[in-house]
DNA sequence: CCCGAGTGCTAGCAGTTGCAAGCACAGTGC
DNA sequence: GCACTGTGCTTGCAACTGCTAGCACTCGGG
Protein backbone atom coordinates (compact mmCIF):
# COMPACT_ATOMS: atom_id res chain seq x y z
CA UNK A 1 0.00 0.00 0.00
CA UNK A 2 3.06 2.49 -0.57
CA UNK A 3 0.68 4.43 -2.89
CA UNK A 4 -1.07 5.12 0.00
CA UNK A 5 -0.21 8.34 3.01
CA UNK A 6 0.30 6.45 5.62
CA UNK A 7 -2.05 8.57 7.99
CA UNK A 8 -4.80 9.27 5.88
CA UNK A 9 -4.87 6.00 4.51
CA UNK A 10 -5.06 3.74 7.86
CA UNK A 11 -8.40 6.09 8.84
CA UNK A 12 -9.93 5.80 5.19
CA UNK A 13 -9.35 1.20 5.52
CA UNK A 14 -10.41 1.74 9.05
CA UNK A 15 -13.52 3.40 8.21
CA UNK A 16 -14.24 1.50 5.06
CA UNK A 17 -14.04 -1.84 7.61
CA UNK A 18 -16.53 -0.22 9.82
CA UNK A 19 -18.96 0.70 6.70
CA UNK A 20 -18.83 -2.78 5.31
CA UNK A 21 -19.49 -4.29 9.12
CA UNK A 22 -22.45 -2.01 10.06
CA UNK A 23 -24.35 -2.43 6.47
CA UNK A 24 -23.89 -6.06 7.48
CA UNK A 25 -24.79 -5.83 10.76
CA UNK A 26 -27.75 -3.70 9.49
CA UNK A 27 -28.79 -5.56 6.94
CA UNK A 28 -29.03 -9.13 9.12
CA UNK A 29 -30.64 -7.18 11.99
CA UNK A 30 -33.36 -5.86 9.51
CA UNK A 31 -33.47 -9.96 8.39
CA UNK A 32 -34.08 -10.17 11.99
CA UNK A 33 -31.26 -13.23 12.20
CA UNK A 34 -28.55 -13.99 14.65
CA UNK A 35 -24.93 -13.27 14.35
CA UNK A 36 -24.66 -17.12 14.79
CA UNK A 37 -27.43 -18.03 12.39
CA UNK A 38 -26.10 -16.03 9.74
CA UNK A 39 -22.63 -17.22 9.91
CA UNK A 40 -24.18 -20.79 9.75
CA UNK A 41 -26.02 -19.40 6.74
CA UNK A 42 -23.07 -17.95 4.93
CA UNK A 43 -20.84 -20.60 5.91
CA UNK A 44 -17.92 -19.02 8.01
CA UNK A 45 -17.47 -18.95 11.43
CA UNK A 46 -19.30 -16.71 14.39
CA UNK A 47 -16.60 -15.13 15.85
CA UNK A 48 -14.97 -14.10 12.23
CA UNK A 49 -18.22 -12.57 11.14
CA UNK A 50 -18.24 -10.89 14.70
CA UNK A 51 -15.06 -9.15 14.01
CA UNK A 52 -16.45 -8.20 10.46
CA UNK A 53 -19.57 -6.65 11.96
CA UNK A 54 -17.16 -4.61 14.77
CA UNK A 55 -14.56 -3.46 12.29
CA UNK A 56 -12.16 -5.73 13.75
CA UNK A 57 -10.82 -7.86 10.48
CA UNK A 58 -11.29 -7.25 6.48
CA UNK A 59 -13.24 -9.87 4.94
CA UNK A 60 -12.21 -11.22 1.14
CA UNK A 61 -14.20 -10.77 -1.89
CA UNK A 62 -15.37 -15.06 -1.09
CA UNK A 63 -15.62 -14.26 2.45
CA UNK A 64 -18.00 -11.02 1.27
CA UNK A 65 -19.86 -13.26 -0.88
CA UNK A 66 -20.73 -16.10 1.14
CA UNK A 67 -22.35 -13.42 3.90
CA UNK A 68 -24.30 -11.93 0.93
CA UNK A 69 -25.68 -15.33 0.22
CA UNK A 70 -26.26 -15.89 3.79
CA UNK A 71 -28.26 -12.39 4.09
CA UNK A 72 -29.74 -13.33 0.72
CA UNK A 73 -28.48 -10.11 -0.72
CA UNK A 74 -26.07 -9.59 -3.62
CA UNK A 75 -22.55 -9.94 -3.35
CA UNK A 76 -22.29 -7.10 -5.48
CA UNK A 77 -24.12 -4.96 -2.89
CA UNK A 78 -21.78 -6.19 -0.16
CA UNK A 79 -18.66 -5.05 -2.71
CA UNK A 80 -19.99 -1.83 -3.33
CA UNK A 81 -20.32 -1.14 0.62
CA UNK A 82 -16.80 -2.89 1.08
CA UNK A 83 -15.52 -0.45 -1.74
CA UNK A 84 -13.98 -2.90 -4.41
CA UNK A 85 -17.00 -2.51 -6.60
CA UNK A 86 -17.73 0.86 -7.88
CA UNK A 87 -21.79 1.81 -7.57
CA UNK A 88 -22.94 0.10 -10.80
CA UNK A 89 -23.29 2.51 -13.70
CA UNK A 90 -26.58 0.71 -14.35
CA UNK A 91 -28.05 0.09 -16.98
CA UNK A 92 -28.74 -2.06 -20.17
CA UNK A 93 -26.20 -0.36 -22.42
CA UNK A 94 -22.89 -1.24 -19.44
CA UNK A 95 -24.01 -4.49 -19.15
CA UNK A 96 -24.38 -5.23 -22.91
CA UNK A 97 -21.07 -3.65 -23.86
CA UNK A 98 -19.76 -5.71 -20.84
CA UNK A 99 -20.93 -9.34 -21.73
CA UNK A 100 -20.24 -8.30 -25.87
CA UNK A 101 -17.84 -11.32 -26.66
CA UNK A 102 -16.66 -9.41 -30.04
CA UNK A 103 -15.16 -6.53 -27.26
CA UNK A 104 -11.64 -6.67 -25.74
CA UNK A 105 -11.58 -5.74 -22.51
CA UNK A 106 -10.07 -2.28 -23.36
CA UNK A 107 -12.39 -1.75 -26.08
CA UNK A 108 -15.48 -1.83 -23.31
CA UNK A 109 -13.69 0.58 -21.37
CA UNK A 110 -13.35 2.95 -23.75
CA UNK A 111 -16.59 2.72 -24.93
CA UNK A 112 -18.29 3.14 -21.82
CA UNK A 113 -15.75 6.02 -20.77
CA UNK A 114 -17.40 7.49 -23.57
CA UNK A 115 -20.77 6.76 -22.99
CA UNK A 116 -20.57 8.29 -19.31
CA UNK A 117 -19.10 11.20 -20.71
CA UNK A 118 -22.15 11.39 -22.35
CA UNK A 119 -24.63 10.91 -19.97
CA UNK A 120 -22.71 13.57 -17.71
CA UNK A 121 -23.00 15.67 -20.71
CA UNK A 122 -26.63 14.85 -21.03
CA UNK A 123 -27.58 15.49 -17.29
CA UNK A 124 -25.02 16.91 -15.34
CA UNK A 125 -27.43 17.55 -12.24
CA UNK A 126 -28.83 14.17 -12.21
CA UNK A 127 -28.11 12.37 -8.44
CA UNK A 128 -26.47 9.06 -8.49
CA UNK A 129 -28.46 6.22 -7.70
CA UNK A 130 -28.20 5.05 -4.34
CA UNK A 131 -27.26 2.04 -2.90
CA UNK A 132 -30.09 0.06 -2.63
CA UNK A 133 -31.47 -1.55 0.43
CA UNK A 134 -34.44 -3.83 -1.04
CA UNK A 135 -32.60 -6.70 -0.38
CA UNK A 136 -33.01 -6.68 3.19
CA UNK A 137 -36.21 -8.28 3.15
CA UNK A 138 -37.21 -10.28 6.25
CA UNK A 139 -36.30 -13.98 7.21
CA UNK A 140 -39.56 -15.16 8.48
CA UNK A 141 -40.90 -19.12 8.55
CA UNK A 142 -43.43 -18.43 5.46
CA UNK A 143 -40.28 -17.32 3.77
CA UNK A 144 -38.21 -20.33 4.23
CA UNK A 145 -41.59 -22.44 2.89
CA UNK A 146 -41.46 -20.34 -0.37
CA UNK A 147 -37.79 -21.02 -0.81
CA UNK A 148 -38.74 -24.66 -0.83
CA UNK A 149 -40.89 -24.23 -4.05
CA UNK B 1 -15.36 -23.92 2.43
CA UNK B 2 -17.18 -27.04 3.91
CA UNK B 3 -19.82 -27.16 1.20
CA UNK B 4 -17.12 -27.87 -1.54
CA UNK B 5 -16.34 -31.53 -2.01
CA UNK B 6 -12.55 -31.45 -0.65
CA UNK B 7 -11.13 -33.13 -3.63
CA UNK B 8 -13.02 -30.72 -6.73
CA UNK B 9 -12.88 -27.89 -4.76
CA UNK B 10 -9.44 -28.05 -4.07
CA UNK B 11 -8.95 -28.47 -8.21
CA UNK B 12 -11.17 -26.17 -8.88
CA UNK B 13 -9.74 -23.52 -6.82
CA UNK B 14 -6.29 -24.14 -8.26
CA UNK B 15 -8.09 -23.71 -11.73
CA UNK B 16 -9.39 -20.17 -10.73
CA UNK B 17 -5.99 -19.33 -9.59
CA UNK B 18 -4.16 -20.09 -13.10
CA UNK B 19 -7.22 -18.42 -14.60
CA UNK B 20 -6.91 -15.00 -13.83
CA UNK B 21 -3.54 -15.32 -13.49
CA UNK B 22 -3.29 -16.33 -17.44
CA UNK B 23 -5.81 -13.65 -17.87
CA UNK B 24 -4.10 -11.00 -16.43
CA UNK B 25 -0.72 -12.42 -18.64
CA UNK B 26 -2.65 -12.86 -21.30
CA UNK B 27 -3.88 -8.96 -21.00
CA UNK B 28 -0.43 -7.82 -20.41
CA UNK B 29 1.13 -9.66 -23.45
CA UNK B 30 -1.84 -7.99 -25.47
CA UNK B 31 -0.78 -4.45 -24.02
CA UNK B 32 2.58 -5.52 -24.82
CA UNK B 33 4.46 -4.23 -21.27
CA UNK B 34 6.75 -6.11 -19.25
CA UNK B 35 5.77 -7.54 -15.86
CA UNK B 36 7.49 -5.19 -14.30
CA UNK B 37 6.43 -2.24 -16.04
CA UNK B 38 2.81 -3.26 -15.44
CA UNK B 39 3.74 -3.96 -11.39
CA UNK B 40 4.73 -0.52 -11.51
CA UNK B 41 1.75 0.80 -13.38
CA UNK B 42 -0.34 -0.84 -10.36
CA UNK B 43 1.51 -0.34 -7.72
CA UNK B 44 2.05 -3.79 -7.06
CA UNK B 45 5.86 -5.67 -6.34
CA UNK B 46 6.81 -7.19 -9.46
CA UNK B 47 7.53 -10.77 -7.91
CA UNK B 48 4.20 -10.48 -6.43
CA UNK B 49 2.67 -9.96 -9.93
CA UNK B 50 5.01 -12.71 -11.39
CA UNK B 51 3.31 -15.30 -8.89
CA UNK B 52 -0.64 -13.68 -9.46
CA UNK B 53 0.19 -14.37 -13.26
CA UNK B 54 1.42 -18.24 -12.43
CA UNK B 55 -1.17 -19.47 -10.40
CA UNK B 56 1.18 -19.18 -7.34
CA UNK B 57 -0.95 -16.90 -4.99
CA UNK B 58 -4.41 -15.87 -5.13
CA UNK B 59 -5.04 -11.67 -4.94
CA UNK B 60 -7.45 -9.70 -3.08
CA UNK B 61 -9.93 -7.90 -4.82
CA UNK B 62 -8.08 -4.81 -4.01
CA UNK B 63 -4.88 -5.77 -5.92
CA UNK B 64 -7.33 -7.20 -9.16
CA UNK B 65 -7.72 -3.26 -8.74
CA UNK B 66 -4.87 -1.72 -9.11
CA UNK B 67 -3.63 -4.75 -11.85
CA UNK B 68 -7.05 -3.63 -13.60
CA UNK B 69 -5.66 0.29 -13.52
CA UNK B 70 -2.55 -0.73 -14.64
CA UNK B 71 -4.24 -2.85 -17.33
CA UNK B 72 -6.44 -0.12 -18.37
CA UNK B 73 -9.33 -2.56 -17.76
CA UNK B 74 -12.35 -2.45 -15.78
CA UNK B 75 -11.73 -3.98 -12.17
CA UNK B 76 -14.73 -6.14 -13.02
CA UNK B 77 -13.54 -8.22 -15.81
CA UNK B 78 -10.66 -9.14 -13.66
CA UNK B 79 -13.17 -10.17 -10.94
CA UNK B 80 -15.22 -12.03 -13.25
CA UNK B 81 -12.03 -13.85 -14.26
CA UNK B 82 -11.51 -14.78 -10.45
CA UNK B 83 -14.95 -15.81 -9.87
CA UNK B 84 -15.48 -13.38 -7.48
CA UNK B 85 -18.31 -11.51 -9.53
CA UNK B 86 -21.01 -12.69 -12.52
CA UNK B 87 -21.04 -12.07 -15.46
CA UNK B 88 -23.83 -9.52 -16.29
CA UNK B 89 -26.29 -11.10 -18.11
CA UNK B 90 -26.72 -8.37 -20.54
CA UNK B 91 -28.96 -7.60 -24.03
CA UNK B 92 -27.56 -6.67 -27.42
CA UNK B 93 -25.29 -3.43 -26.77
CA UNK B 94 -27.19 -1.98 -30.14
CA UNK B 95 -30.99 -2.59 -28.73
CA UNK B 96 -29.54 -0.94 -25.46
CA UNK B 97 -28.09 1.80 -26.28
CA UNK B 98 -30.97 2.37 -28.89
CA UNK B 99 -33.31 2.24 -25.81
CA UNK B 100 -31.00 4.24 -23.05
CA UNK B 101 -33.20 7.34 -22.41
CA UNK B 102 -30.20 9.18 -20.88
CA UNK B 103 -28.58 9.23 -24.49
CA UNK B 104 -29.38 11.96 -27.85
CA UNK B 105 -29.92 9.95 -30.83
CA UNK B 106 -26.58 11.30 -31.83
CA UNK B 107 -25.07 10.38 -28.97
CA UNK B 108 -26.20 6.90 -29.51
CA UNK B 109 -25.05 6.83 -33.28
CA UNK B 110 -21.62 7.28 -32.60
CA UNK B 111 -21.36 4.86 -30.25
CA UNK B 112 -22.80 2.32 -32.17
CA UNK B 113 -20.50 3.74 -35.00
CA UNK B 114 -17.38 3.40 -32.76
CA UNK B 115 -19.13 -0.17 -30.85
CA UNK B 116 -19.01 -1.48 -34.70
CA UNK B 117 -16.07 -0.10 -35.62
CA UNK B 118 -14.36 -2.14 -32.69
CA UNK B 119 -15.94 -5.01 -33.87
CA UNK B 120 -14.46 -4.56 -37.54
CA UNK B 121 -11.18 -4.09 -36.06
CA UNK B 122 -11.54 -7.71 -33.98
CA UNK B 123 -13.06 -9.36 -37.18
CA UNK B 124 -10.62 -8.20 -39.25
CA UNK B 125 -7.27 -8.74 -36.67
CA UNK B 126 -8.28 -11.85 -35.27
CA UNK B 127 -6.53 -14.81 -35.07
CA UNK B 128 -7.31 -17.58 -32.50
CA UNK B 129 -5.80 -15.27 -30.08
CA UNK B 130 -8.06 -12.81 -30.88
CA UNK B 131 -5.51 -10.01 -30.03
CA UNK B 132 -6.47 -5.86 -30.44
CA UNK B 133 -5.00 -3.25 -32.15
CA UNK B 134 -6.58 -0.91 -30.11
CA UNK B 135 -5.43 -3.04 -27.01
CA UNK B 136 -2.03 -3.66 -28.30
CA UNK B 137 -1.17 -0.03 -28.91
CA UNK B 138 2.41 0.29 -27.39
CA UNK B 139 2.94 1.59 -24.45
CA UNK B 140 5.50 4.25 -24.97
CA UNK B 141 6.95 7.44 -23.36
CA UNK B 142 4.58 9.36 -25.75
CA UNK B 143 1.69 7.67 -24.52
CA UNK B 144 2.65 8.58 -21.14
CA UNK B 145 2.89 12.04 -22.23
CA UNK B 146 -0.62 11.71 -23.75
CA UNK B 147 -1.81 10.45 -20.52
CA UNK B 148 -0.77 13.10 -17.71
CA UNK B 149 -2.90 16.04 -20.09
C1' DC C 1 35.76 -8.16 -21.92
C1' DC C 2 32.88 -4.91 -18.65
C1' DC C 3 28.92 -2.21 -17.42
C1' DG C 4 24.22 -0.70 -17.18
C1' DA C 5 19.49 -1.41 -17.96
C1' DG C 6 16.15 -4.43 -18.56
C1' DT C 7 13.74 -9.09 -17.80
C1' DG C 8 11.21 -12.63 -14.61
C1' DC C 9 11.81 -15.23 -10.60
C1' DT C 10 13.35 -17.18 -5.54
C1' DA C 11 13.36 -16.90 -0.74
C1' DG C 12 12.33 -15.16 3.65
C1' DC C 13 9.44 -12.44 6.42
C1' DA C 14 5.82 -9.28 8.68
C1' DG C 15 1.22 -8.58 8.85
C1' DT C 16 -3.40 -10.27 7.98
C1' DT C 17 -7.24 -13.55 7.42
C1' DG C 18 -10.33 -17.02 9.00
C1' DC C 19 -10.75 -20.60 12.08
C1' DA C 20 -11.48 -23.64 16.49
C1' DA C 21 -11.81 -23.73 21.34
C1' DG C 22 -13.60 -21.53 24.82
C1' DC C 23 -15.74 -17.76 27.79
C1' DA C 24 -19.51 -14.95 29.96
C1' DC C 25 -24.03 -13.94 29.82
C1' DA C 26 -29.32 -14.38 29.09
C1' DG C 27 -33.47 -17.00 28.86
C1' DT C 28 -36.23 -21.17 29.68
C1' DG C 29 -37.89 -25.38 31.79
C1' DC C 30 -37.63 -28.69 35.51
C1' DG D 1 -31.23 -24.30 42.53
C1' DC D 2 -29.64 -26.92 38.00
C1' DA D 3 -29.13 -28.04 33.02
C1' DC D 4 -29.79 -26.72 28.54
C1' DT D 5 -29.86 -23.68 24.55
C1' DG D 6 -29.02 -19.56 22.70
C1' DT D 7 -26.34 -15.06 22.32
C1' DG D 8 -21.89 -12.36 21.03
C1' DC D 9 -17.18 -12.14 22.00
C1' DT D 10 -11.84 -13.35 23.27
C1' DT D 11 -7.80 -15.75 22.30
C1' DG D 12 -4.31 -18.24 19.97
C1' DC D 13 -2.83 -20.20 15.82
C1' DA D 14 -2.12 -22.04 10.93
C1' DA D 15 -2.30 -20.57 6.47
C1' DC D 16 -2.10 -16.96 3.44
C1' DT D 17 -0.97 -12.33 1.24
C1' DG D 18 2.10 -8.95 -0.38
C1' DC D 19 6.44 -7.21 0.29
C1' DT D 20 11.83 -6.52 0.11
C1' DA D 21 16.32 -8.06 -1.07
C1' DG D 22 18.51 -10.43 -4.15
C1' DC D 23 19.52 -13.75 -8.06
C1' DA D 24 20.31 -15.24 -12.91
C1' DC D 25 19.71 -14.05 -17.32
C1' DT D 26 19.48 -11.08 -21.84
C1' DC D 27 20.72 -7.25 -24.58
C1' DG D 28 23.25 -3.26 -26.15
C1' DG D 29 27.05 -0.05 -25.88
C1' DG D 30 31.89 1.18 -24.89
Amino acid sequence: MDEHGEGRAIDKVADLGRDIGEYIKQQRNTAKISLRQLARLAGVSNPYLSQIERGLRKPSAEILQQIAKGLRISAEALYVQAGILDLPAGGPVTDAVRADHDLTERQKQVLLDIYESFRRENSATRPAAAPSTVEAEPRSEHDDAADQR
